[in-house]
RNA sequence: GGAGAGAUGGCAGAGCGGUUGAUUGCACCAGUCUUGAAAACUGGCUUGGGUAAUACCAACGGGGGUUCGAAUCCCUCUCUCUCCGCCA
């Protein structure tokens, strides 16, 4: 959620920025600005009405004392008439709260400067191209029929179970996954975050202190006799820590890592976008999350870059990484890196990570500030990546390390899978 | 799931329906004293709205009600604790 201030104080600016979503959001920051201009009209009527209100309650007291009984009845009287008004603005006070922070919600955050405009994935700026890709011979398979043929996943056990998209990970599959669990939270230990592991469950607060709501509950699991939400990733909970948080400005930088299963319904997707391990309703991801300085955010942002760098050169992976333009942003981020490794079976570029800036848009919502050395008390900018999510990756290693042996495990990765080849 | 008790500022802990946004202690910050520190003393120390700055308004778990006036009374929801039941 952008904040009012600076909606009022650097409109063209806001206006310019948003821009670069390849939409125009003038209609709707106009009305903002009025909404605002209204609740700050009846805000103040009320207050003077209270005031007043305040002022007779406090005379009638000192009546009461004074034994002044009659005096005292007839002030009675008029505070009747002031009950009777602010009533009336308390209703539309309430009300223009609501519109206001119903059209807050619609509008996106403001694209960092660096972010170029753009409304599709094809206008992204390649940043970073690591690594050749693998040369694989004509019968080169793709990772779900590498999958079945060594027995790591089971996509049909996986749909007698549950359903589509909730795959059954076997014997070295299982270790492959645990493996890589391991690995990227002792990598994201040794960079100096700190571990959590939060609740797979979150409840409606958490789901708007990040953003998830209102507007993306569809894409959510809800658990309706306890109204929770499946959390589709550890961003959520681990984020929401800090919701409702003043934080001294010497706490700055908070680094934390998690490690948990995400729950996507991912309605509306389909074809070769939800083969194998391409999209799935529950997957594995390491998260890194950080909440920041103002003045140090997009410092932040580059060593978090550099940290999912070096993950996926310890796994001898291809990847490049995109600075996504503005039309292909998420809501509420203000830059956002998506690294992709190459699919060299699938010849295709895979998204295994996507690092953001989200400024003080969550912190806006979360209520997470920080006081500072002046005394002064500000919105922290939060920032979190994906460090990494498995099953891209697990279908990029799987493709891209196929022999005629078997499946070859990177170096870094044998000490914790315990074996080198899937055979 | 059943019965009871409770929820107040960073923490602890007062609070009679009427100068209580809230006594006090601890913690914290600044100053005095000191070569420095500790101790002692003095001052400061919740958040949000609003303003050029004051005024002013709101908030004592959330919501609603009674009253001229509510942290204080009533209803309701949530959560915590104790006991019982069930159970990894």
């Amino acid at each position: 959620m952008l904040q009012l201030t600076n909606i009022r104080e650097n409109k063209d600016k806001v206006l310019a920025g948003l821009a670069k979503r390849n939409k125009d959001f003038s209609v709707q920051i106009d009305e903002i600005i009025a909404l605002d201009d209204l609740r700050k009209k009846a805000q103040q009527e009320l207050d003077t009405n209270l005031a007043e209100a305040n002022k007779l309650a406090k005379e009638i007291g000192d009546l009461f004392k004074q034994g002044k009984r009659e005096e005292a009845d007839r002030l009675k009287v008029r505070t009747a008439t002031l009950k009777e008004s602010a009533k009336g603005v308390e209703i539309t006070l309430n009300d223009v709260e609501q519109q206001l922070k119903q059209a807050l919600y619609l509008v996106p955050n403001v694209p960092y400067e660096l972010v170029v405009q753009g409304k599709s994935p094809e206008e992204n700026v390649e940043v970073v191209n690591w690594g050749e890709n693998p040369n694989l011979s004509e019968s080169k398979k793709p990772h779900w029929e590498l999958a079945e043929q060594y027995g790591l996943i089971d996509f049909e056990l996986g749909v007698k179970i549950t359903g589509a998209g909730f795959p059954v990970y076997c014997g070295k599959g299982a270790r492959l996954q645990r493996a890589l669990i391991n690995f990227f939270l002792d990598e994201a230990q040794n960079a100096g975050y700190k571990e959590i592991i939060p609740p797979l469950m979150v409840n409606e607060e958490s789901g708007f202190g990040t953003g998830q709501l209102p507007d993306k509950e569809g894409q959510m699991y809800h658990v309706g006799i306890d109204n929770l939400f499946l959390i589709p990733t550890a961003e959520v909970p681990v984020t929401n820590i800090y919701r409702d948080t003043i934080l001294k400005e010497d706490e700055l930088p908070i680094k934390m890592t998690a490690y948990t299963p995400c729950f996507r319904r991912e309605a509306g997707s389909y074809g070769k976008d939800v083969r194998g391990l391409n999209r799935l309703h529950q997957f594995d991801k390491v998260e890194i999350v950080q909440i920041a300085h103002p003045n140090m955010s997009y410092e932040i942002l580059e060593t978090m870059v550099e940290h999912v760098k070096s993950l996926l050169q310890k796994l001898e992976l291809p990847y490049r990484i995109l600075r996504l333009c503005g039309g292909d942003m998420g809501f509420t981020s203000a830059m956002t890196y998506d690294f992709e490794v190459f699919s060299a079976a699938q010849e295709r570029w895979l998204e295994v990570s996507s690092t953001s800036n989200f400024e003080t848009f969550q912190a806006n919502r979360l209520k997470c500030r920080f006081k500072g050395t002046d005394g002064k008390t500000q919105l922290v900018h939060t920032l979190n990546g994906s460090a990494l999510a498995l099953p891209r990756i697990v279908a990029a290693l799987l493709e891209n390390n196929q022999t005629k042996d078997g499946i070859r495990i990177p170096k870094a990765l044998v000490q914790y899978t315990g074996f080198e080849i899937v055979q």
